[in-house]
DNA sequence: GCCGTTTTCGGCCCGACTGTTTTCAGTCG
């Protein structure tokens, strides 16, 4: 039984009962459903620990929900939920997510044409039944019928590394839109977040601008050539779905209240409603136009003054989850976040060796171009034939490569080198697949899972932490095998994994590709005091520029740059691994 | 049903847009 299982139910009993009219529960169980959905920790394994307190004390859980999802795990069935299931028997996950519908409108198609999922109300839609409906019409029965269609089309959240370049395009044609003072990407793009749902765009306009100015803006924006369809159009702002299958909102506003909608509108919801609940304790009322005393802004125009004016430090977008960072805000504590131009090297990257685009002098020339001082080779071993992994004898012979390259940068008076290094399977059995003899000539040695994913998670577990006994190993690659997007995390007791990482000191990397470690665990494995390194895990070139999404999910997780080991400079990085390089 | 920086009782975010009406309910974010 998985939270997401608990938490589906608990949404839609939330959805029963606001289809009742009943006050204040509806939201207190979604409430409860959207914690458990982002829990880290399993449910389960909370209610075999600590029984019904630990249940009680998940954030939004208390008695009543407590005793419901004992009851599931202890009987698999809520007879509270089951019995509303009875009595309206409505496929609220599926008709919810067509746009247009909410709880009150799916009540009535249910209540007057026993309209209860997808299929049914399809039909309604050919047989014409919803336009005659009271305060339906013909618009809104043509509107479902589209959304139903774009339904099926979509594709569901978008990763951000395949979006944001479609983004960032769209930004800067509405940076060149005349009348247009500032554009920013708003939402859980800003917050970077490792898939988005749609994208909210944000234009500043002069405080006196004009309406024919807005008008230019918004037209300009829903004629664009992604645009499929105009959801809405208004003074203020305009939704339109792209061919993408992505929905896009622009929102535009005077710059006396840039700051207090880049804030609303970034999010997260969850860390909004807080705010707003601490302007109101101080006697103020926080909104998309400003900050309000009374019925007079103090402030709008920047972030920082409305987070300042609360007593709060300003927050770094990614952060924004109501997961702590407003408590560490209150305390003037919050993390100084590591950058991308705090970044150095890279650790994690494949040359033509193994089937990577380019030879040990382009990677050289490419990581020069970043502005890295260094740049770890790391090609798969010989096990990953698939990879023309390397073995031992290819190994020795790329070191002696790497020489003549550093010689040359060392004679140029280059502060740049190559680092030896290997992506080195770890074999079944725990061992590793190149000799010890020759892992001693590396620089560094990172290791990774890159078979056998479906075993127990007590030989998984087992199998790394020996691996990770070696002793030239520094890295454990990708550590859970996650692929975001197209694979999960093999079973592991990432506990274990932890405390051998701490007593070897061994780096835990965040890899750009796969979105693993997910934040929450960043924010782990700092919080234990363990090194992490941030892989682009690149092949190309182009891949490089990769590292930005290693970036982002360790601000997600909290990372500052001494929790980095490629932030650190050569000379340092030379003294932390004692490395005797030229 | 949950929660607590004046609370264990009394609150619970709020504004824009659409489509239907003819002043507003419903949805969305």
């Amino acid at each position: 039984m998985l939270n997401q299982d608990i938490a589906k139910i608990l949404f839609e009993i939330g959805d029963y009962l606001e289809l009742q009219d009943v006050p204040f529960k509806p939201k207190a169980y979604q409430q409860a459903a959207i914690v458990i959905d982002n829990l880290e920790e399993s449910i389960n394994k909370i209610y075999e620990e600590k029984g019904l307190k630990g249940l009680e004390d998940i954030p939004s859980v208390g008695n009543s929900i407590a005793e419901k999802i004992e009851e599931y795990i202890k009987t698999g069935n809520i007879a509270y939920y089951d019995e509303l299931k009875k009595q309206s028997p409505i496929d609220f996950e599926s008709l919810t997510k067509v746009e247009g519908l909410g709880i009150r409108k799916i009540k009535r198609l249910y209540d007057e044409l026993g309209i209860r999922d997808i299929k049914s109300l399809e039909e309604a839609i050919k047989s014409h039944k919803i336009a005659p409906m009271f305060r339906f019409g013909e618009k809104t029965e043509k509107n479902i019928e589209e959304a139903i269609e774009f339904l099926k089309q979509s594709k569901g959240r978008f990763l951000l590394r395949e979006i944001l370049p479609v983004i960032n395009k769209i930004e800067n044609r509405l940076k060149g839109i005349k009348g247009v003072v500032k554009v920013l990407v708003t939402g859980s793009t800003r917050r970077r977040k490792e898939t988005i749902g749609d994208v909210d765009f944000l234009i500043g306009v002069s405080n006196d601008v004009d309406r024919y100015t807005i008008e230019t803006i918004m037209n300009t924006f829903v004629s664009m050539e992604e645009v499929v369809k105009v959801v809405s159009k208004g003074d203020t702002r305009s939704s339109i779905k792209t061919v993408q299958g992505l929905d896009m909102d622009l929102r535009v506003v005077r710059l006396s209240s840039f700051g207090a909608a880049s804030q609303y509108f970034t999010g997260s919801k969850e860390h909004n409603i807080i705010l707003r609940k601490i302007a109101i304790k101080k006697g103020f009322k926080l909104n998309e136009y400003g900050l309000f005393k009374n019925d007079a802004r103090i402030r709008g125009e920047d972030e920082e003054g409305i987070y300042e004016k609360l007593g709060l430090e300003w927050v770094d977008p990614e952060l924004r989850e109501n997961q702590g960072e407003i408590e560490l805000s209150q305390d003037k504590n919050l993390p100084e976040l590591i950058k991308k131009e705090d970044i150095k090297g890279d650790f994690h990257c494949h040359s033509g060796w193994d089937g990577g685009e380019l030879t040990l002098e382009e990677m050289a020339e490419a990581a020069i171009s970043m502005g890295y001082e260094y740049l770890g080779i790391s090609d798969h071993t010989k096990v990953l034939k698939i990879e023309n992994g390397l073995d031992e004898g290819d190994l020795l012979k790329q070191g002696k490569e790497i020489d003549r390259v550093n010689k040359r940068f060392k004679d140029s008076n280059i502060q740049f080198r190559l680092l030896k290094g290997s992506e080195v399977d770890i074999l079944k059995d725990g061992s590793l697949d190149i000799t010890d003899e020759v892992l001693k000539t590396l620089d560094y040695v990172s290791i990774s899972i890159h078979s056998g994913f479906k075993t127990t998670k007590e030989e998984m577990t087992d199998r790394i932490l020996k691996a990770m006994d070696n002793p030239y190993v520094k890295i454990l690659n990708h550590p859970t095998g996650k692929i975001l997007g197209k694979r999960d995390s093999f079973e592991v007791d990432l506990e274990k994994i932890f405390i051998k990482a701490k007593e070897r000191n061994i780096a835990l990397e965040i890899n750009s590709y796969r979105a693993d470690l997910s934040s929450q665990y960043v924010r782990a494995v700092k919080d234990l005091g363990i090194m992490m390194t941030i892989g682009s895990d690149s092949h190309a070139r182009n891949e490089f520029d990769d590292i930005d999404y290693g970036v982002f999910q360790a601000r997600r997780g909290c990372a500052e740059k001494k929790n980095i080991i490629n932030s650190m400079d050569l000379v340092g990085l030379k003294n932390y691994w004692k490395l005797k390089i030229i």
